[in-house]
Order: C-alpha cells, then structure tokens, then sequence
RNA sequence: GCGCCCGUAGCUCAGCUGGAUAGAGCGCCGGACUUCGAAUCCGUAGGCCGCAGGUUCGAAUCCUGCCGGGCGCGCCA
C-alpha cells in the first residue's frame, strides 16, 4: 500500500514533468518501484530516471535529481528522497508511515491481506485428476498440495474458484483394474485366472478382492464380464483418494466424468466441428487433427481405427465445455509427464474458436523421497511407488502441505524424510508455526498479567524505532502485495518463504528484547506489534492450507 | 534428433516485470536458558550464479551456441 502510493505520486510527477517539456511521454509506464536489497538504498527506489534519460538522450543524473527535489516536499511520507548510482532516486520513508502499518493490520485481523483484484473472475481450477486405478502417489500430492494453495489463493484475491477433478472410468486403464481385481479374487479362491499383462500389482488389489471374496463369496468366479469388479474396484479406490484428499484438508467442488462428455453428445460435436473447418480428416481408417495447420510438427489421431477416441479429443470437449460453462479462466495443473497434451487442447480450442489465453497450465516436475541421504526408488509400473497414505504414517498434513510448497513448481521437489520428520530444530514447518505459537502466547502472558492491550488509537506506535521492529513493519506492509502477486503468478511457494524469512527476523527480536516490560508504554506498542505480526502469521499460513496453532 | 523444465555455497533451494556489494535453510565448528515457550537465539567459514559469446548505463535474470540432468516426443493417458 506504501509503494502504491509512492507509484501514485511517480505517475502524477512524471505526467506534471511532461507538461513542463521537461520530457515527453516515450517513458510512460515503463519505470519500477523497487525495494532496494541495502538499507542504504533507502526503502523504495525507482529507475524512472533512467528510463527517462535514455529515451531523451539526457543526463540520467539530472533527470534523477529532478525528481528527488519534486519528490522529497512530501513531508508526509519521506524522511529524504536521494539520488544514488547511475541515476537511481531512492526514498526513506518515515518511521511513523511504518509504524502504522500496527494499525492497519490489527484494523483488518483476518482480512488483512484479502483483496478484490480478482474481480470475481470465475476460475476452474483443475487438479489432482487421477483416474481411480490406485492410490494416491506422491506426484499427485504435490499436484493435490499445489492445486490446492493456488485455489486458495485465487480465494483471497476476489476470484470465484471451482476445484474441479477430472477422471474417466471407462477407459482401457480400467478394464485393466477390472481384469486384474478378478485375478486377484480368482487367486484368492485358488482357482485359476491369468493376471493381465500391465495389470495392477499393488497390494491394495488384494484388499478390493478380499472384500468381493467375503461379500460375495464365489459367486463371481465364472462372470464374464469384468463390469463388478471394475465398479467395485473404483468405488473402493475413489473412497480412499477422498479419504486421503481430506486428511490434506482438500475437497473437490466437482468431480467431472469424462464420460458424460459422451453422453451429451459433446466429443461428437468437436470432430463434427472440425471436420466442417476442414481441420479433420480421414486417414488409414482413423480420423486426424490437422494440427499442423495449427503450427504443429504433426497432425494427430483423434478417433483410432478401432473406433475409440484417443485422449486429447475428450480432453479438447472437455476444455471446451469447461469455457461453455462461463469460467473466464482455466487453471490446469499437471505433471510434467503430461507436458505433451497441453499443446494440442490449445489448438483444439483455438480451431474451435476459443481463446486459449484462458488457459494457463502450471506444469510442475517430479518429487523424490530421500531417506538418509539416500534416494527412495520409485517405479509406479510395479506398484512399490510411496503413496501419500504412507508418506502420512510418518509425518502430519502439515508437514506434506509445507514441504510439497516449499519449491515452485518448476524445480524438481526433493522431499527429504529425515528433515520433515524431525519434529524440532531444522523443521521449517515447526519454525514457522512456532512463531505463531510464540506469538500467541505472549498475548496469553499479558492477559494472565492483567495487561489488557489498551485501544489502539490510544498506542504510541513510535515507540517501536528498533530497526528490527522496523524491518519487521516492512514485511507486514508487504504481505498483501505478496498475496496478489503470488495468486496472479500461480506461485503459492512466496508465500512459504515470506513466512521462514519474518519468522527468523521475529525469532531473533524475541530473543533479544522483552514485549512485556516494566515500561507500559512501550509494552503496550510492542503487543500490538505483537497482535499484527500474529495476524499476518496466521494469513499466511491459512492462505495456503496450512494450520497455524496457538500452542503446539 | 526435436519440444518443455532445471543447472546459484558441501547438500536442498529462493532471487518478483533486468537494477546498485548474490540470499536462506540444512550440514560443520564454537557459544547462550534464575527473563514473555531453548521446537529458539548468537557467532565463524563457505560462491568465475554450468561454460562461451551477445544486447544494455546495468545480466543469476533477456538472446544465441555448447555442456550436464529431468520429463515428454504413440492409433497409451
């Protein structure tokens, strides 16, 4: 809000300087309002004069001090305003402006940080959309954790979400689950029963098929078709996905079939509507998507000669009614695995007549385990992949939720068993939620005290002149900023650092000074400090799922 | 071979639309509890930002070419 107003006053500066003549408009909107990395660069600083010189072939150096002389008579806001470097204005703030951040944070409680950017923008966040073949591996945690914290985020800045997941359950993948459900409940009976090529080796398998062999006995042993044990398989793994889904504290608003795209009549549609762009044609008895008219490398099969659909046709229906269903913006995330079908639903939508700008896809790549320093061998083929259930057995939702945010999604995530297990120390979780906790505490010291906080109007908020107070009022004033950019960028990871980074500046105030001391007015001053800093905590742990404990 | 992502301290990673002396956590070593919670803090060490060019007043960031790693490149999803 302070740099807002300090790129308020840059605007009207450089639109008055363009009036003068001193010169023209070919730098609009091209200039920055920066937070220096040195102190001594001040609190703010700005390029505009640089911008300004280069385009005017003038002295960077003038047309800085121009500025800082124009800048520096708001009293209001400025200590001084200096020119530095190759032609750098910086701006000191006031510590009062600072200060008063208390305020304005302890003003909003929980709102502090929610914003309307969004405009209620109707966004589908798409996620997760594992089809129901096994549990949850850890991959799809981290799409669950990642999918979960944008949505969020989206929430807090006034945008409309709807968490969707997207799963088909009539595919090949499937009647492979079916067949090999069977062969497991065959064995079980002893009976004979082939177990299909690329079936499902996992252990839960087994399970699925324990239950058919005590519900119905072997009455199944001579079906033919693999109908029962595909439905009962899909039922129980879907109930577990649920399951785990909500142990992460996630839940889905929708969960979209692929096959009532069929039923509506909407894959149909598509190729009918390609093919009367001539975009689609008939080729050794399949049916292509001319993508490369689209600029692709290659067209595509979109209708095997078998008669079925490949993937991408769905998905472009599916993408398609997703915009047919007034969302402004869709939001995709998937593993890097799935980076392939991304360009051809763009096309599709785009041959269709859509506009895929509406479309962003965060890709993020794969997790490791490592336990002792040592990578933990994943293969999902032979079922001994980790699965999000067992990653559970060992640490709390929190934990996953903080580690699986802790790197953007394009970095490859190592998921380091050893450190997220340790419940002190180097845990990053506990140190942040210890600061909150901490933070809370000191309120509840006050109160067993008898030291109310008195009302906030009434508060010497000067009194807080450390430069730790002070850096600490900097990070509060930043954390709606932080919000917005997060949430418009997809990257809810900021969020996780902004939290390490105040904990450790909070920490180490602690540590050195008292809140509650002999002198009433500086106690007072520093538990609204306190009171603001808990709020923000809260904010941001909450804004991206995860707990923030008053005592742990 | 082609496409996307990554390459920053011993390890794991930040670094926002290019900005002024490159950061954090972990690990190592040495310290701090009669004070609001020691799940904490303080101190030291550690870097041709993969390499080479280019654009710019200014590059870890943008462009090109190499090198190294990951994921894809199917009438699988």
């Amino acid at each position: 809000m302070i740099k807002e107003r300090i790129k308020e006053l840059l605007d009207q500066y450089f639109t008055a300087g363009v009036d003068q003549g001193l010169w023209t408009n070919a730098a609009a909107g091209s200039y920055t309002v920066e937070l220096p990395k040195h102190a001594s660069h001040g609190d703010f600083s700005t390029n505009m004069a640089m911008l300004i010189a280069r385009r005017e072939k003038k002295n960077p150096r003038e047309v800085a001090s121009l500025l800082a002389e124009k800048m520096g008579g708001d009293g209001d806001l400025f200590d001084k305003v200096e020119i530095a470097g190759p032609g750098f204005v910086n701006f000191f703030v006031r510590d009062a402006v600072w200060q008063s951040v208390v305020q304005s944070v302890c003003e909003q409680g929980y709102g502090y940080g929610l914003s309307q950017i969004g405009r209620q923008k109707k966004v589908l966040v798409e996620f997760v959309s594992a089809n129901p073949t096994g549990p949850l591996s850890i991959g799809h945690g981290r799409q669950a954790v990642l999918g979960d914290a944008i949505a969020r985020l989206l929430e807090a800045t006034g945008h409309v979400v709807m968490r969707e997941y997207y799963y088909n359950d009539a595919g090949r993948q499937m009647r492979v689950l079916g067949e090999s459900t069977r062969a497991r409940y065959l064995e079980l009976l002893e009976l004979s029963g082939e177990f299909p090529e690329e079936g499902y080796q996992g252990e839960y398998i087994y399970d699925i098929a324990r239950k058919l062999v005590a519900e119905k006995g072997d009455s199944l042993k001579d079906a033919d078709d693999v109908t029962p044990f595909k439905e009962t398989a899909e039922k129980e793994i879907f109930a577990d996905i649920v399951e785990t889904l909500q142990r992460l504290d996630i839940k889905f608003d929708n969960y979209y079939n692929e096959h009532s795209l069929y039923e509506k009549g909407l894959v149909d549609d598509v190729v009918a509507r390609l093919r009367d762009k001539g975009l689609a044609y008939d080729h050794d008895g399949a049916v292509w998507f001319k993508t490369t008219e689209l600029g692709q490398e290659q067209d595509r099969v979109i209708i095997k000669s078998t008669g079925e659909p490949t993937y991408r046709l769905p998905d472009i229906a599916y993408h398609r009614e997703k915009l047919k269903r007034g969302f402004d913006w869709l939001v995709n995330i998937f593993g890097s695995d799935h980076i392939a079908t991304v360009p051809d639903v763009l096309a599709g939508l785009r041959a269709l007549g859509y506009d895929d700008t509406k479309v962003t896809v965060v890709i993020h790549q794969f997790v490791t385990l490592t336990r002792e320093g040592k990578q933990v061998k994943m293969s999902t083929r032979k079922a001994n992949f980790v699965t999000v259930d067992e990653l559970f057995d060992e640490v709390g939702p929190d934990v996953i939720r903080f580690f699986f945010l802790m790197r953007k999604a394009d970095s490859q995530l190592e998921f380091d068993l050893d450190l997220a297990t340790k419940e002190s120390q180097e845990n990053p979780v506990f140190y942040v939620q210890y600061a909150n906790a901490r933070l809370s505490s000191i309120q509840k010291k006050a109160k067993e005290k008898n030291i109310a906080r008195g009302p906030l109007q009434d508060v010497s908020l000067k009194k807080l002149t450390l430069a730790e107070e002070l850096n600490m009022l900097k990070a509060l004033a930043s954390y709606p900023e932080l919000v917005e950019s997060s949430a418009l960028d997809l990257s809810p990871h900021r969020i996780i650092f902004f939290l390490m980074d105040l904990a450790g500046q909070f920490h180490s105030y602690y540590n050195s000074h008292l809140v509650i001391s002999d002198e009433p007015e500086l106690t007072q001053a520093r538990l609204w400090l306190a009171e603001a800093l808990r709020i923000v905590f809260h904010n941001g742990l909450r804004v991206v799922g995860l707990s923030a404990p008053e005592s742990m």
